[in-house]
DNA sequence: TTGAAAGCGTTACCAT
DNA sequence: ATGGTAACGCTTTCAA
């Protein structure tokens, strides 16, 4: 019930606090049989150093935060757990908060972080995040921080993956299956990564002299039934596309409901590729040829580039972790 | 940089600190003046009160443990954001842990949360969990513990679905949708979970008066691949099953991949019903019916469960959120 | 209304 | 080899 404490042990020993610190530590100053003594009554009792004492002695918390916009989502879920992992192996807790993808819920997970005192904090952005103040803030604290897919150009470290590079390769694809009237499903435009991505796909139509339909654009709030209203906008056009890339797993998987709903056939008369997590395109059906992103890598890259933050680093870094394309059942080509 | 402390403030203003503890909190015996001046200061220098220092001085974390087999799977992830949410609520961190389904890093976990000292834990044991040393330890050392979904009989409150229940619904489903061949497909038997579904199925069989043939009924490690291989042999023997009941998502999603792979028709040739997520049911094609659980439910009722024992409550409690059967396009029923 | 001091558990420093 | 003490930031109790 109560935890024993060093007092606890001291003064059952009759010897003072200072020396069972000592022993408990393994440091020397201390004769083998009293350390044997102090030992057994810590094992026997189950004496734990209190965490937060040697906080407050230390000044340090050894803890960091993460924000992320779902952690339900299989990609951030899996993007935490390796930030975790990772932070872990080198003696740091987790505080892991989730904005629920809101502005607004975000700034109070920072408030609660910094509340609570961690060395340093690792976001993906909400999708409606345009006020950037308590990241301003955050650096004038100079508590270290970390951007990772969803970031802002806020001189911050960040992690992303080659968004414009990967859409590009995923465009090209879709043209050399066959495709000319390709739709973009992306997220709101304040979003880089969103804006990086459609810049890939528009580069990619430039190079192959298609051009370009701002009608087949779909930029909207990420969620799973805006998905499914722009896609079935888009089926609706007069000259609907042949193809579609979407940003998101959720924007993929809801283009194809649109797409099965229409009676349509994939890939024959719609092809798709969608950013999404193994398993989320494992599940699907037919098996969506995704933007393969390496979850694990961008979490320790994020943890590292903190870490080095944390140790005094004081310099901006931006990491890119290249993802590429695997191709699966929802794209005509066979090739890679 | 540096955090300002009370003794800061109190030393600005020429004051001791023991005021400023008390303006800070709003108790009385400060002159309002005095308070504005201390508020402002407060308010300049960004002042936290150091939750480690209060931690310290209460005898009281205000933390929360959370293990869970995998956080990045769908079931899991809903049930901890609830957790979170609600033990937020209440004034309480939680720390999330991830047993990655081994009773050997549960273990480590126990450890971990028990060295963070924290108030309570909410655990989902590893489904290799046979050992329950570390859980009786917990209760030795009056820690707070409750078990939700994969629970064992050990004196700990619990949070369950109608495991039994549920499962007898599902294959009176199965059944009147014309199965008789109905297959199991479940995880291991040392988990009570299991134990208890199977049973659910066993009785719906007896009660329609259909043999039961324990080649249909397959309980191993709970894995895409396993379910994949029993799916496969299932489909092999020479009277293949004509509806399967899985109790896991990732079980239920192999078996419509297996089912698929062999050319077969669902739910013409084979009907499924899994336990499983609403996201993971929406994404799956065709969409399986699913034992719908209200995984908000089971996250709210695990905290408040363990809050009545944190405030004293020792008594054991074992609440059951009850489960219902939501049709999709797995099965050939079309009534509720 | 304000101050002084003790204490939470731990560690570092200095003394013995 | 061991003890004593101060300090981390905060709250509480008692005294002024």
């Amino acid at each position: 019930m109560k935890r024993i404490s060093q007092r606890d042990i001291a003064r059952k020993l009759s010897i003072n606090v200072s020396t069972v610190s000592r022993a408990l530590r393994g440091l020397d100053g201390v004769s083998a049989e009293l350390k044997r003594q102090i030992e057994r009554l810590a094992e026997e009792g189950g004496y734990r150093p209190n965490p937060f004492a040697v906080s407050l002695r230390y000044d340090t918390t050894h803890t960091i935060g993460i924000i992320v916009p779902d952690v339900a989502f299989s990609h951030n879920a899996h993007i935490v757990k390796s930030i975790e992992a990772e932070a872990r192996k080198a003696g740091y807790m987790s505080i892991i908060t989730d904005s629920n993808d809101q502005s607004e819920n975000e700034k109070d997970c920072v408030e609660l972080l910094v509340n609570m005192h961690v060395e340093g904090i690792i976001i993906c952005l909400s999708q409606d995040t345009i006020d950037f103040s308590h990241l301003e803030r955050l650096k004038q604290a100079h508590i270290p921080v970390v951007l990772f897919d969803r970031v802002a150009d806020v001189g911050l470290s960040s992690v992303i993956i080659n968004d414009a590079a990967s859409a590009r390769v995923a465009t090209d694809c879709l043209i050399e299956g066959g495709a000319r009237r390709i739709a973009f499903l992306g997220g709101p435009n304040q979003m880089k990564q969103n804006t990086d991505r459609k810049h890939g796909y528009l580069e990619a139509l430039r190079q192959h002299n298609i051009p370009i339909r701002t009608e087949l654009v779909k930029c909207h709030r990420i969620s799973f039934n805006s998905g499914l209203t722009d896609t079935l906008e888009l089926l609706s056009l007069p000259e609907p596309p042949d193809a579609i890339l979407a940003s998101h797993g959720l924007l993929a998987i809801s283009a194809l409901q649109a797409i099965e709903s229409r009676g349509l056939r994939i890939p024959d008369d719609v092809a798709v590729i969608g950013y999404m997590s193994d398993w989320v395109s494992e599940m699907s059906h037919p098996r969506v040829s995704f933007v393969k992103q390496n979850l694990k890598e961008i979490g320790i890259k994020a943890f590292r580039l903190l870490l080095e933050q944390m140790k005094g680093d004081d310099s901006v870094q931006h990491v890119v972790v290249s993802a590429r394309l695997e191709l699966r059942d929802s794209t005509k080509n066979t090739n890679q």
